[in-house]
DNA sequence: TGCAGCATGTAATTTGTTACATGATTAA
DNA sequence: TTAATCATGTAACAAATTACATGCTGCA
């Protein structure tokens, strides 16, 4: 699944320009799937192009026409053709975890100040997520209501696990050597031990 | 930060090879920093090529050489540098919530399956991190020991919130189509509501 | 005066993934 | 005999990010 795929879907639910879909990537799909402009534009011209959606035109005084997009028939089927096939990846790629795996390299002030940061963050998203829901009003769609719910779910057990699990990065004695001589042994297969040869 | 960093930071430890490091890449970071050798074997090249690292091959009977990599002072900073320096960034990128977010563009039975698949996944997960943490024996490092515990309470949490939030997405009622009106209504800024010009 | 919002896009770059290419050993 | 482990790499491709480029309106 691509950026594609999801302005197709969300072109389902109603016309929208580039503009507007930018404001959905930006919201409701900033903490599981988050777009720019720079990759929704070509997306849509491109479906354009294969006859997915069709793009309107309407002038504007002293701005660039607004294109706005409503997608085709073949879209919608390519769309939920492509939503039910697809086995969905749930990815995280994380340098707060990176950080912590190597604690003991950093500076326990550098590494309080990064956990801080880190649950500033975390809260930071739960309230944007609140936010989010409330400008829904009472009626909020239930696709809606449960990705904005996985993710305060989230950022909220994330919180709990760092606050419960800092101790565990900032004891004096460090355990790394042991890891590492471990590491070393278990590959030693090689049959010289002698590191030196061609340097 | 990328995969070079990463590779320094392991290299940190104590020397390894592209297969050593695909290892880790494989088992601790799997869950948060995956990496496959043609991300792993182009960085360790770089790398040696801007003296970060040194290599030493050693020889082996029918097998490509054995390149081992050993971390210089320059490259020791570099990685400490990198590591205190970035502002860390936190990416989750899920099909499955897209997939739920358009869950009423599913067949139920679609849905349930995806769901279960899910929910298969995660536990999967967790299996594969405490037998990850087995294979250290008593002693886990901390920061190894961090980000397993981790991944398993983010796993955890997860499928409780799915388990939870399922029915949300069942129900024959959609409200699809409300949000729909809302969106179009709110955008319609344009001087024109004439979508049919310039088709 | 300056910034946020509206509104479009392109192009270069970065980054990583996938597929390809090779080939021995060992345990089930 | 077949799969897994060991062991290296390259090249094409896909995808998305970043920076660039333009320009009006309305508010503080």
């Amino acid at each position: 699944m691509d950026i594609k795929t999801l302005c197709l879907g969300l072109l389902c639910d109603g016309d929208a320009s580039g503009y507007d879909l930018k404001k959905q990537f930006e919201s409701t799909f900033k903490h599981f799937y988050p777009a720019g402009y720079g990759s929704i534009y070509p997306s849509l011209a491109v479906l354009a192009d294969q006859g997915l959606v069709q793009c309107h035109a309407m002038p504007q005084d002293k701005k660039p026409d607004r294109k706005v997009y409503r997608i085709t028939e073949a879209g919608r089927q390519v769309f939920e053709t492509s939503l039910a096939d697809a086995s969905p990846e749930h990815k995280l790629r994380s340098e707060y975890l990176v950080a912590m795996y190597f604690a003991d390299y950093l500076e326990p002030e550098q590494l309080e100040q990064m956990l801080t940061n880190w649950n500033q963050t975390l809260s930071d998203g739960v309230a944007r997520l609140d936010l989010i829901e409330q400008e829904f009003g009472p009626d909020v769609p239930p696709g809606t209501r449960f990705v904005l719910g996985f993710g305060k779910a989230l950022a909220t057990a994330m919180a709990s696990y760092v606050e419960e699990n800092r101790s565990l990065l900032l004891p004096a004695t460090s355990t790394r050597n042991k890891r590492v001589d471990a590491r070393i042994e278990s590959s030693s297969t090689a049959q010289t031990t002698n590191l030196e040869n061609r340097v």
